[in-house]
DNA sequence: AAAACAAATGCAACACTGTTGCATTAAATT
DNA sequence: AATTTAATGCAACAGTGTTGCATTTGTTTT
């Protein structure tokens, strides 16, 4: 957990262990309520700069789904190369059964050419029903 | 206007056309204070319920792009047939130049297939730079 | 190991956006 | 024109994001 942090530069603290172990503890992307409620006692100003830096740093990524829905996951280890922007090649697949999004590895992700843009990085995202809920 | 509201069975107003106008005349999607600046005299939560029943009859779409980026822009007027989900078959970008999203119609839209999953709809973001900030 | 430095924490405070209830007003229907 | 139905404007509140600042803690240097 410790090296997980150091391997990042993220700066180890008791709190920023537990929020990592929060994390780990669950399977797929958590939000906002999911993460308060698994920390015992805990300070909404520092989670909100501890969630920050993570990003920052590469070792969460924050998932915005249309409607309002927000949640954060764990970045793969080859992830986060310095920019913020570092490009998943997976896709976020929002369950409208469970309300979980899942990460999902692509092995082809599609290539688009547009004309008039310059395209740094592209951002999938599906919705539907995952395997438990159809 | 008025037929446009009509035609997606909004009631009409003078505020929707108001707000209607403002989305004409812009090329590309706005956010809310780019919104609020253009209206004159208006009640934030008479704008925020526009918005919402512009969104459910499908008149207009919210773009949510990581890190806090949300605006809204009209839609394809073959767009919104009964349910919210519609898929639009486009693509936003993002230029991190100018800051505006643009929709993009594409032709060939991914085709993506996931064995665990049923995929109702699939959104694609991208960003870079556009033509005019390249 | 102690001192010095840099960064994280905890708290107050505030801004913005979303959201509901309710009385009033306006649009659509008869 | 009368009736019905929906939109508006206002108060009020919730959630999240955000900054400043004093204090505490982790890290580095001597």
């Amino acid at each position: 957990m410790k090296n997980l942090l150091k391997n990042k530069k993220i700066r180890v603290t008791p709190f920023r262990i537990e929020v990592l172990e929060v994390f780990k503890s669950f399977d797929n992307a958590i939000d906002l309520s999911q993460l308060e409620q698994k920390l015992g006692d805990f300070d909404r100003i520092t989670l909100y700069r501890t969630l920050k830096t993570f990003q920052e740093k590469g070792l969460i990524h924050e998932i915005v789904m249309t409607g309002e829905i927000k949640k954060y996951a764990l970045c793969e280890s080859d992830c986060g190369k310095e920019d913020h922007h570092h490009h998943h090649n997976h896709l976020h697949f929002y369950c409208k059964g469970c309300q979980e999004i899942f990460c999902i590895d692509l092995k082809e992700y599609p290539q688009i050419k547009l004309p008039n843009f310059q395209i740094d990085s592209i951002e999938l995202q599906a919705d539907g029903l995952c395997n438990n809920c159809k």
